[in-house]
RNA sequence: GAGCGCGUAGCUCAGCCGGUAGAGCAAUUGACUUUUAAUCAAUAGGUCCUGGGUUCGAGUCCCAGCGCGCUCACCA
């Protein structure tokens, strides 16, 4: 595979040029393993920025291993600072005012308001490796309280110590002159009270390895930096765990852009060399605001895997990483169809376009066939989303098997079994279905004359109940249409020269039945949806049975 | 104010090493034996933000300007 990788050194894929600065380095540095890394501060759920970091270097990873030929041993490590202080007790969560006599521990040492792990820190870990998880990432797990109370860190705790005048002065200039009084880069637990505390140091002993404050009772306390006693500063500790754990590559978002130098630098003081960095771009909600944790706004990473793939959503993240973009609902059919049409468009590629291909990275080099199906002629076609929406749309049903039904017209083999990507994507349609189309319908009642034709329908039906036949049924609604609202204009002829149906006669059937002013052609859709079942649903729009229904629908979303 | 990014068809965006502008949606027309979802075929459409520069040649590279977006206290 010489032309893959001579062909990936020329790729202006971000991700290989995000690799290549990799193979720079260890070019330079003549090191034998590469290690990426992620933060995760688990003061709440995990966030969809979250996911997209794991999934963005992932793809850089991906592509340092085609440059390298997998020559180059990589890791990928999820850290959680899970030993932050609580600082507020989240929105999201039941019990909170049990949690609030906890404001301030570390995480790790907050009960689970949940109540099914060890802590709340735990949980959220717990949340965030599901999420991973549910993506397939190929990545090791690492808890900040773990490594501090196992010792993982002593060594660079007490060199932080040693240095701990570098790094005040590379701290001390970035602040302002109120935080400057107090700013301490090393954080005591409090031994009496267990909360993280934020006080200046009265003395930091670099050759013990020692620091000496005021606890929160006034008391004087000395205590060795090592052993999870103390944790670092947010700055401090990027800095000197990137040194401690040899990270190489790191990427964050624009809002540590400002920062970069402080971390490196830091990192530099004690003894490492600073990763290389990628600064993405955050994501804006509906209203163009950036979506944050603690606002809560924009969708969550379940939001979107209830309406559309783990790939779809892969696709956006590696859309355009350098630009502020919108994320919310009204984007996922796009990023769905785009995913579709990339797959089915890379088999056909040569290697050079295929390495600028989002499904290269988003399946590592490896992406699956694309599905399609095919008509009686044997011409086939990828199933988009968009279609799948209005059929769902159309079929007025989150019955999967009536979506079925509308297929199998085209394609008469097309099965779950034989299409497990398309019986996911009719399960995700459906649901889009529900949450966004359904609450968008408005029935109306029929007047006297409608009423009436209805009724008729009714009857010529039912004298066909059990057809199948799409023409026949179709047949049938036309001579009611005929009798009752016959088109005067000459404009539509029946094929024996009879007139035809005036539109209101349709626009009846799609309002009164469907809720909708558009429709499926109404033959075909009764022979699918059922003879006797459509008889039903007239019944229940005569009677005022489905603005009922609906009414309540919307009454039960609130 | 500083940093980063963007400006291409009505909308959303592709345009790789510089070589006579592309897709999807929307629109219009037609096919599917009566207009009505999907599908299929076809048509229409753009001063590539502006002005300079480099070049035989610039949407693409360089400079300047205009417009827009995001980030930049504390906390992470």
């Amino acid at each position: 595979m010489p032309d893959l990788v001579a062909s990936a050194h020329q790729s202006n894929a971000w991700p290989f040029e995000e690799a290549r600065k990799l193979v720079e380095r260890v070019n330079r540095t003549g090191q034998t393993s590469v290690l990426f890394e992620t933060g995760y501060g688990p003061s709440g759920l995990p966030h969809i920025g979250t996911f997209g970091e794991v999934a963005r270097t992932t793809m850089v990873r991906n592509a340092f291993r085609v440059l390298t030929e997998d020559k180059i041993p990589t890791r990928l490590l999820c850290f959680s600072d899970d030993m932050d202080g609580m600082r507020k007790v989240p929105d999201n969560v039941p019990n909170r005012e049990a949690l609030a006599e906890y404001l301030h521990r570390p995480l790790t040492r907050v009960p689970d308001p949940f109540g099914e792990f060890e802590s709340f820190g735990h949980h959220n870990n717990a949340m965030l490796r599901r999420f991973l998880d549910t993506f397939g990432f190929d990545y090791e797990f690492a808890s900040a309280t773990d490594y501090y109370t196992s010792g993982r860190f002593d060594e660079i705790l007490r060199h932080v110590a040693e240095r701990y005048q570098a790094v005040m002065d590379i701290m001390l200039p970035t602040l302002g002159e109120e935080r400057r009084a107090t700013y301490s880069c090393f954080l005591p637990i409090s031994p009496k009270s267990g909360r993280v505390l934020y006080v200046p140091m009265k003395h930091v002993d670099g050759i013990n390895g020692t620091v000496t404050f005021d606890d929160e009772d006034g008391s004087e306390v000395t205590m060795p930096v090592t052993g999870g006693n103390v944790k670092l500063q947010w700055k401090p500790d990027f800095g000197a765990r990137w040194a401690a754990l040899g990270v190489d590559f790191e990427m964050y978002g624009k809002d540590h852009q400002p920062n970069t130098m402080v971390y490196d630098s830091i990192c530099r003081a004690v003894g490492g060399l600073a990763p290389e960095h990628f600064v993405y771009e955050l994501f804006l909600d509906d209203k163009g605001q950036k979506i944050s944790k603690s606002k809560g706004n924009g969708i969550t990473i379940d939001d979107w895997l209830t309406y559309a793939s783990p790939e779809s959503l892969a696709l956006f993240m590696y859309s355009k990483p350098r630009e502020a973009k919108k994320l919310y609902f009204d984007v996922i059919p796009r990023q769905v169809d785009d995913y579709l049409t990339f797959l089915e468009k890379f088999p056909g590629q040569p290697i050079k376009e295929q390495l600028g291909n989002p499904v290269f990275h988003i399946h590592a080099g490896q992406p699956p066939a694309a599905e399609t199906i095919s008509d009686a002629a044997n011409n086939a076609t990828t199933v988009t989303f968009a279609m799948l929406l209005n059929l769902v749309a159309v079929a007025n049903s989150e019955d999967p098997q009536v979506l079925w039904g509308f297929l199998r017209r085209y394609s008469s083999t097309v099965s779950a079994e034989n299409h497990p990507g398309l019986a996911r994507m009719i399960g995700y349609a459906v649901a889009y279905f529900r949450d966004f189309v359904r609450p968008t319908k408005v029935y109306r009642a029929a007047t006297e004359a409608e009423s009436a034709a209805l009724a008729d329908l009714a009857k010529a039906l039912a004298e066909h109940t059990g057809s199948t036949d799409g023409n026949l049924l179709q047949a049938a609604v036309y001579e009611v249409g005929r009798a009752h609202f016959p088109d005067l204009s000459g404009k539509s002829k029946s094929p024996d020269g009879r007139p035809g149906v005036s539109q209101t006669w349709f626009s009846t059937l799609y309002q009164v039945l469907l809720g909708a002013d558009r429709g499926p052609r109404f033959g075909s859709f009764v022979a699918l949806y059922g003879v006797d079942e459509t008889c039903e649903l007239i019944r229940k729009g005569l009677d005022g049975s489905l603005m009922a229904e609906h009414q309540q629908f919307l009454a039960r979303r609130g």
